[in-house]
RNA sequence: GAGCCUGUAGCUCAAUGGCAGAGCGCCACACUGUGGAUGUGGAUGUUGUGGGUUCGAAACCCAUCAGGCUCCCCA
């Protein structure tokens, strides 16, 4: 249709059912942050390109960015995350700000990329850090934040987990193995993909990226150590803080995980949904000890995660987690009896209302199956009608829609007994 | 940026070159002062869009847009 303009590729319509579930999502993450602190913040979301061109490669900021000029020739990127927006106001106030800080935040991102289940070019994203401690035990909280989550929108460990590495342990590991310094980022690119590769393909694949026989195999049999943890003194006090956190039923060690080398030096974490059809991972976060004097700060060490709400949708929907949707928020539906009776329930409508309740009124005369059904598709709780005999004796009729049972009441009570049904339900 | 698959009623999908259909939903009525259940009836439409082949195209070809799968990427 040539008059017909489409929404732009890769973004998101939110109509009222997938309002609620952003929503529901934002009101998980906030009860999740808040319970243990956290305060919440948020950084602009336009950013000059150099923000982000500064600390990630060239061919990331150009292919995978929103960017445009503005009017002054300028060139501007829609946040496509908001790590570099967070250290450099962390960096600004640095000497005026109390830490450890802790704060999260959730909002809006942009990526272009090929929209994918899981993945569109515009997404709202969870992040949750800590600045100005450097300790396993800020790391175990860090997991527990986000396990709280987990726990809080009914994803049960035996349906997500999370998974936990460090880089330190990892980087030991390889120098006991001789792999030199230069083959580190094709070695941790190697270890993400071994998931998606035939075991065949991957033995080969290593042997290309120039590794020896002797450290292909010293590499599978760290990969396939899930105790290695027990040689790191970090690792170790993590899952004593974890257990001690209650949380540790959803944290596993383990060696596979390595999230890319951009800027964490420790503990890194992904968490994952344990039997579903999404393989992405559900959040990832780790800690990076240097990122704040990247970006012209007072080296101070860091630690946060982040999770975008796609993939956790789909997560819910897959899980059977999805709450109710109630489409209106009025659990209180008025009808309107016919043309001359409509002003006595508007006006009492208004009455309800100034009594602290949520009201719908059907906004025209109908006939009352259909105004009922309508309450029903609504899903209202409670429904009033103000007919002929009702207005002459001063009352209204209340109707409880969950049970159908419906009672004549005077109509200064009538506020009263529908707040009883709401309350009973 | 590359390869492949898909696009038909509001939704899920049939129809494989010959009259565009079903289920669910929707609307009306049974029930002129009351929803969910049931029954009866009714309307679903530029077959994503544009072009081409053909007597004839939802189907075949080309282009384009969107969605999905994979590679790439994943800050």
């Amino acid at each position: 249709m040539a008059n017909k303009i489409q929404s732009v590729k890769g973004t998101r319509e939110f109509y009222p059912e997938q309002m609620a579930l952003r929503n529901y999502i934002y009101g998980k993450v906030r009860a999740a942050a808040q319970a243990f602190g956290y305060q919440e913040y948020d950084g602009p979301f336009i950013e000059a390109i150099d923000l982000y061109a500064a600390k990630s490669g060239e061919e990331l900021v150009k292919k995978q960015s929103f960017t445009f000029q503005d009017r002054s020739g300028d060139f501007v990127t829609l946040r496509p995350e908001l790590t570099p927006s967070l250290a450099r106001m962390i960096a600004a106030k640095q000497g005026e700000l109390t830490f450890p800080a802790r704060w999260w935040s959730f909002g809006p991102f942009w990526r272009y990329e090929q929209p994918q289940k899981g993945r569109s070019r515009e997404f709202f994203q969870w992040n949750v850090d800590m600045f100005g401690v450097d300790s396993p035990e800020a790391d175990a909280e860090l997991l527990a934040v986000a396990a709280a989550f987990l726990r809080g929108v009914g994803l049960t460990p035996d349906k997500a987990s999370i998974f936990v590495n460090n880089r330190r342990l990892m980087d030991s590991e390889f120098d006991a193995l001789n792999i030199p310094a230069e083959k580190r980022l094709d070695v941790s690119n190697l270890v993400d993909r071994r998931s998606k590769m035939e075991v065949k393909k991957w033995d080969e694949y290593a042997l290309e990226l120039g590794l020896m026989q002797a450290q292909l195999d010293g590499l599978k049999d760290i990969l396939g150590n899930f105790d290695l943890w027990k040689k790191s003194d970090e690792l170790t006090r993590l899952f004593s803080a974890l257990e001690a956190l209650g949380v540790s039923e959803y944290v596993k060690f383990d060696p596979n995980i390595m999230r890319g080398l951009l800027y964490y030096t420790g503990t890194v974490f992904e968490a994952f949904e344990t039997s579903g059809s999404v393989k992405r991972a559900i959040l990832g976060g780790g800690r990076y000890d240097n990122l704040l004097a990247d970006v012209g700060g007072q080296p101070l060490s860091g630690v946060g995660f982040a999770m975008g709400d796609v993939v956790m949708g789909i997560v819910l929907q897959e899980n059977g987690l999805l709450p109710e949707f109630i489409p209106s928020p009025a659990p209180v539906f008025v009808t309107i009896f016919d043309a001359s009776l409509q002003r006595e329930s508007f006006a009492f409508a208004s009455e309800l209302r100034r009594g602290g309740l949520n009201v719908l009124c059907y906004p025209e005369p109908a006939k009352l199956q259909k105004q009922f059904k309508f309450a029903d598709k609504m899903k209202a709780r409670v429904a009033v009608t103000l007919g002929p005999d009702e207005v002459a004796q001063n009352r209204v009729a209340v109707k409880n829609l969950a049970n159908g049972e419906q009672s004549v009441v005077a109509r200064e009570s009538a506020l009263e007994v529908i707040q009883k049904i709401l309350a009973s339900l």
